[in-house]
DNA sequence: TTATCTGAGTTTGAATTTTGGACTCAGATT
DNA sequence: AATCTGAGTCCAAAATTCAAACTCAGATAA
């Protein structure tokens, strides 16, 4: 059916407004190989540096780069802390900027597991509230649910 | 409120299953500062090699290796084409695996809307049979919508 | 037929980033 | 005074990225 690519399709394509686009500027900020990690571990509650190079084999230098840039850039707090008979640390735990990218988070994890490890992954992550397990849904503005082949990108305001 | 994090709540964190966890695959795959931006021509359309360098300013040596690479992996496939009265050419398109990052896209353009841009971008993604504009939501099982931070990791099947 | 153009790459050498390991430092504990 | 620990810093080698120049094959132009 969708055979007729072949003649000019090719070239009908959404005009892209270059760099302004809010997916460059996002993958500018966590873009890299290690930083969605590093947030991960701070969604599941790890706060500490040594823990998040444990849990994910990352070289010091990059983990320290990476704390550093997230918390200038507002996804990530260092705060003090202190255990019981220990002398004041700091760890890092999320913003809520950080906590906003649970739903991004979660829609490549879900995608991670069907297309990538094959198999339901270790964690799921569910309602706090109901215990109940969660997933990605596109909604409109009714919240009726949009199955995601339907979803197409279109210019906002077409200046012409 | 939330204050009480100094204690112990520290060191109570999920113990995270190291790497056989999805979103670390997932970043294997498409975690660095191009793919996905790659993937986001592709998924407007985009095809050929050309336009994508000039639409991202990737090098020429980069976007050769990234597009091998997402091939490879099966989020892109590699077809022919021809235009009108020209040579035959290759296009790239989304395979299945590669549109199903959708929902990860968008989830991750409207964060960078929120936080980063700091308005809304130049290109909104709607619905192809209504024209409505789409958001992203968690839902549990029944279709309940749950606001994000209510949205927790847990174990699946703790082996103890 | 030879020359030119074009899309889709390669190649190259310099600049940048990543890596793993050793080293540091300050406050607790022995 | 000596040791331990969490949280880094510093370093040289290895890997990646970059911009710019070069290649190559098929279509069109002269």
């Amino acid at each position: 059916m969708s055979n007729s690519e072949s003649q000019d399709s090719i070239r009908r394509r959404v005009p892209i407004p270059r760099a302004d686009c809010a997916l460059a500027q996002a993958t500018e900020e966590i873009g890299d190989r290690w930083s969605l990690l590093i947030l991960r571990e701070a969604f599941f509650g790890v706060m500490r540096y040594d823990d998040m190079r444990e849990d994910l084999g990352i070289p010091r230098s990059v983990l320290t780069d990476r704390l550093t840039k997230l918390v200038a850039r507002g996804l990530l707090e260092k705060r003090p802390y202190r255990e019981a008979g220990n002398r004041k640390r700091f760890g890092y735990s999320m913003t809520k900027k950080g906590r906003d990218l649970a739903l991004t988070f979660i829609a490549l994890t879900h995608w991670g597991e069907a297309h990538v490890l094959g198999e339901l992954g270790p964690i799921e992550i569910v309602d706090e509230q109901t215990g109940r397990g969660l997933k990605v849904v596109l909604t409109d503005k009714d919240g009726r649910v949009v199955p995601p082949e339907r979803a197409v990108p279109k210019v906002r305001n077409p200046e012409r």
